[in-house]
DNA sequence: TGTTAGCACTCAACTAATATGAGTGCTAAC
DNA sequence: GTTAGCACTCATATTAGTTGAGTGCTAACA
């Protein structure tokens, strides 16, 4: 027992490595477990079966591998591949059309932030071929550059406010075209240039204040106006967070099942989970949980890579690939860091500091 | 021969109707085959299994039933689900609740049209639990209510076009405030009240004239503010398409087959698809389309049920229902019917004619 | 003439028995 | 330390046999 746990501390020689990493390599591929006469044909290791064998049972005893049966070949277990992401994975170099491509479709006629964000999860995606999850910014540091009331209907009036991005919505409420651009004005003077969080239920009251007197409006329709002010205002924090590609689950022969896959959808379709997922991912660089590392009970058998995306340093979104424990990390890898980066430059150039 | 042609086009008698209705409303709940007995027994006709035996070999004759091999029972055939959509199928009553709910839902706090028909897909999705598509108001009505252009950063202005919705989009351009709100102003004068089709390159080009000389702007840069806004423009007219709930086909037995629902998933994904789909409906009331009434071949065994809603009675977008051929179609007939109705009523309270 | 009980027949789906072969661990020889 | 060889294991595939739901047809009955 004793010579059991310091066998299992005890470091990999450079032999087990090449064996390990030979392993993971081959079941990244096909998803079957592998024997030993397969790492012995197929990797020019100048071994035999037998010696492979051996040394696989060395590694299984020390927690790399597992064997799900007596008579199949070995599948990495989560330890394994923490080890292969931490010190046995190859850098992968992404091909420069890739790159290219990369650029001018986040770049290129490219409109509005969100869809930035978006478009670089829809790419993330396409260059992995997995599930990614975006979180679009995170917006306390976003200055409101104006706001405005434009009549849509007799009926109705459009609030706009534009920050980095749009947001709209709908006032059911009757009010002239001058007396929109009159409110209009007030609210510029009082709230541009400000952050969200600087907006205040006094702020309004403030501007309440402000108007009554100056403008002729129903106090009714004010109130309603400023309400919605405020809440468009509160909400411009909420994180938007969108999913890509969720239907790559059903390619990989673990999510054959389809009560599996359809957990994994469900998952995915609450906004909920996903924040709290991609929160309780580290923050710097790129990050990966493998297997059990992740908390939710549906994403055991997955592995979650995700990466910051940030501005003036600091971060202020996440892009995630969720696939399966046997993903080909070193492709997600690269993968994340080049949009990663794409995405500070592209923030960078639009806010102003570049 | 000339016996069964004549069998195959006389009208079926009642109890051929009863029947005929019966084995189809068992066989949208169980998706199994059925048998003689399981309709002698529970549908209280007082037939024995061997007479409803009889009418079942008729039926099938005739062919509004199909048998997948001999010792099996009944499946409806496409003409036995088109005479049941026809002739045959319960009206079906939501419930109030259900109704309350899904007025709330789409009228309360809701924000932009965009919006409240995507929030339309999804509600029909939740109430008949099939995957909806669903077509955003085409725009060949839609009047300019303000363009804005509005300095997000040192480099960047970004382009609002307000019309029913908001379109916006980043330029990438040194622009000051000032300019901004001047070069506003013209387009506001020239393109308010507009319709998208009214526009053409020339209307851009006497605004291009009338700048110039007017304010001082960089031809270069005017030349690229105008070209996004004929751009933004001309794009109002795209139609966007939102799909929800696409993860409900996988709860269908008929779509255990991970690579069947893989082939929808990918159908569904591609907006193209969509556009083509939803555009060969019928355009009155709530239509539907059965298994190989669908030109596409992957929908051979859904069926399609759409809608129109409209405005000033002009269909103007549309929702879709797709599910397996034996959906719930009396359920889904009441839904897409109550939710269009309310899209209308929505509709008109919005463009002020109500 | 329409309805039904009864019976022989069919065939998908389940079960059990058997074969296959990929892969292992261990031993003994190099 | 490496490896050939061999006995052993066990998931998977194959086959044969059984079951039972469901049918069509016939003959008797109201």
């Amino acid at each position: 027992m004793a010579y059991e746990r310091m066998r299992t501390h005890m470091d990999l020689n450079d032999r087990k490595k090449l064996i390990l990493q030979a392993i993971i390599d081959e079941y990244i591929g096909s998803a079957e477990p592998v024997g030993s006469r397969a790492i012995s044909k197929k990797h020019e290791l100048g071994l035999s079966s037998a010696t492979i064998r051996n040394e696989m049972a060395d590694l299984e005893e020390m927690g790399y591998l597992i064997q799900p049966h007596t008579s199949a070949g070995r599948v990495p277990s989560d330890a394994g591949y923490r080890f292969y992401v931490n010190s046995l994975m190859k850098r992968y170099q992404l091909g420069v059309e890739a790159i290219e491509r990369l650029r001018d479709e986040l770049s290129g006629r490219l409109g509005i932030l969100d869809k930035a964000v978006k478009r670089a999860g829809y790419l993330a995606s396409a260059l992995t071929d997995y599930t990614t999850v975006v979180s679009a910014p995170v917006s306390e540091r976003v200055e409101i550059k104006k706001v405005d009331l434009v009549p849509v209907s007799e009926e109705s009036v459009m609030l706009l406010i534009v920050t980095r991005t749009v947001r709209s919505r709908i006032i059911k409420t009757r009010l002239s075209f001058e007396k929109c651009e009159a409110l209009a004005a007030i609210l510029n003077a009082k709230l541009r240039d400000k952050t969200a969080d600087e907006i205040t239920f006094n702020t309004i009251s403030d501007i309440e204040q402000e108007i009554i007197g100056r403008i002729d409006v129903e106090p009714k329709v004010l109130i309603n106006v400023l309400h919605f002010v405020y809440e468009s205002v509160s909400e411009l924090d909420d994180t938007e967070i969108y999913v890509e590609n969720a239907k790559s689950i059903l390619q990989y022969p673990e999510y054959r099942d389809v009560d599996k896959a359809r957990e994994i959808f469900s998952f995915l379709d609450d906004k909920s989970n996903l924040k709290r997922l991609i929160s309780e991912t580290g923050n710097e660089g790129i990050n990966a949980k493998i297997g059990d590392e992740n908390d939710s009970e549906i994403l055991q058998d997955c592995s979650l890579v995700t990466v910051n995306y940030s501005l003036d340093g600091k971060a202020i979104g996440k892009l995630g690939v969720i696939g399966p424990k046997r993903m080909d990390y070193a492709r997600v890898f690269a993968s994340l860091d080049l949009i990663s980066r794409e995405i500070d430059r592209l923030l960078e150039y639009f806010s102003g500091n570049g």
